[in-house]
DNA sequence: TAGATATTTAGATACTTTTCTAAATATCTA
DNA sequence: TAGATATTTAGAAAAGTATCTAAATATCTA
């Protein structure tokens, strides 16, 4: 779980996910959506990947990269937990 | 958001929410529970305080410091909103 | 008010992260 | 297979973060 929080606590990652929510982008897609070099996206996505917040496969020359709904939702599940365990504390 | 995300990607910072869910503690007793300087601590609840996921109240010579609960049921709601709006978009 | 206790601020250092360019790898197509 | 396209890896520079010791600030108590 520490590498999902490192992963979304970035805001260029963030976005990366959100249009991955619309549909899968391949790597050179997803690029253009933002000002920095295809180094640099490589560099956030291999982040994700090492989260497991998103799963690839290649397609040809391109690589497609896709939410990967079983972590996200455990992650849903320990960020709820994390922020409303607090209420059980106080009784 | 951004300030609490980076907050609580930390795993000290979890941790000293974590402590704090049980009830209020100064500054001090928060740093008993870790291998680190008090100026560290102080850092830390630094970084906690400007994400405002922290209240404090001075006690004579110590800052006690509680969780604010407005913010941690906003970064819950946030984070919930993040990581399931995919299921609306998929339709 | 002097000394003790609690916490933060200042400044330095080590570590980590982000970014870039250049080069390497993988795949497709003519 | 040569050239084009897509992506990653390597290596370096810049920026940001965590940590420490020493010093400063705030408060209490004798």
């Amino acid at each position: 779980m520490q590498q999902v929080l490192e992963a979304i606590s970035d805001p260029t990652r963030r976005k990366i996910l959100d249009l991955l929510k619309q549909g899968d982008k391949s790597a050179g897609e997803l690029g253009k959506q933002f000002e920095i070099s295809g180094p640099s996206m490589s560099h956030h996505l291999s982040k994700l990947k090492a989260a497991d917040l998103v799963l690839t496969t290649r397609q040809g020359q391109s690589i497609y990269y896709s939410i990967n709904t079983s972590v996200f939702d455990d992650a849903a599940q320990f960020v709820i937990d994390f922020f409303q365990n607090k209420k059980e504390m106080k009784k």
